[in-house]
DNA sequence: ACGAATCGTTGGACGCACTAATGATCGTGC
DNA sequence: GCACGATCATTAGTGCGTCCAACGATTCGT
């Protein structure tokens, strides 16, 4: 939002919805800058941190693991197989597929991220006491998993 | 995100930033729908109830007391207009603006996107108890205050 | 009267999420 | 053994929200 000099409150401005946005917003500009600062965005680090994690594997299956789009997979892919912190090869065993694996310069990008991702962490919660933020992580979570569940049960109908 | 089923929980799941973000995403997707059942997207809530609250205004005006872009007003006003929810009048005393004004239609238009703004918000909150909710809100808000706060100072070196 | 500021408008960008369509390739049921 | 359906990678395009750069037109300050 550009201009944030607001004499009169609007309507909006106390809804918990708002509120989220808002917030979210913040805490996506801070990690966002983070991760800008050293050349990267949200899916480097998503699929960087996924494809440790789980070891090489197809675009597909790192997509699955990280909940990012297939279509998305390839631009992030091509982004970091460009910067070198990452490779793309032919699956002998199946030919549809590419194997992706992280190269030791992206084990070093990772660790970078990870340190600028903590300290948006902290910068993100600045104002509150330790006891606080864990209410609010407790909170945050509870509505989390309350519409990822129904998010989830709605599409099992499947077979 | 299109796949929640994971069955290791990536890194990145835990923390305040990623539950802000994901909770704020699914807030946003339920206020959206409930919008867009009649026809509607975020920024006409926005400029509708500020043209309720603040009267008749210029375009520019009107981007300043909602938050919302100059450059998104004109695409916003055009949606709006077309649907006769809102109308466009020059200024006799300036040539430069434009003045919008809420017709009836516009309105009752405000009315219904309220309603269902509050229907998602119970919706948004369901799992959490009046007072979790009250905590929430507060923490929220302490927290948007604060990053606000930080956002208009660095600023204010004009004059 | 002149330059600075404001107003509306256009066209573009970005990040994230998602849909649709296509051509390869694989696997299974029959 | 092979046809059909599923899976994989890729391209292209949508949507929302936010923002930037540039433009012509107009008005304001001095």
């Amino acid at each position: 939002m550009e201009n944030p000099s607001e004499e009169t409150p609007t309507p909006w401005e106390g809804l918990p919805s708002w509120l989220l946005g808002q917030t979210a917003n913040h805490a996506h500009r801070l990690v966002g800058d983070g991760f800008s600062s050293v050349g990267a965005r949200g899916y480097h680090y998503r699929l960087l941190a996924t494809l440790e994690e789980s070891g090489p594997a197809s675009q597909a299956a790192l997509g699955r693991r990280s909940g990012i789009h297939l279509s998305d997979m390839v631009a992030t892919i091509n982004e970091l197989a460009d910067r070198g912190l990452v490779e793309r090869a032919p699956d002998p065993s199946d030919r549809r597929r590419n194997i992706i694996s992280l190269t030791s310069a992206g084990k070093r990008q990772l660790r970078r991220l990870e340190k600028r991702l903590a300290e948006c962490q902290d910068e993100l919660l600045a104002p509150l006491s330790p006891e606080e933020r864990q209410r609010l992580t407790e909170l945050l979570s509870r509505l989390l998993d309350h519409h990822n569940q129904r998010a989830g049960t709605s599409e099992e109908p499947w077979r």
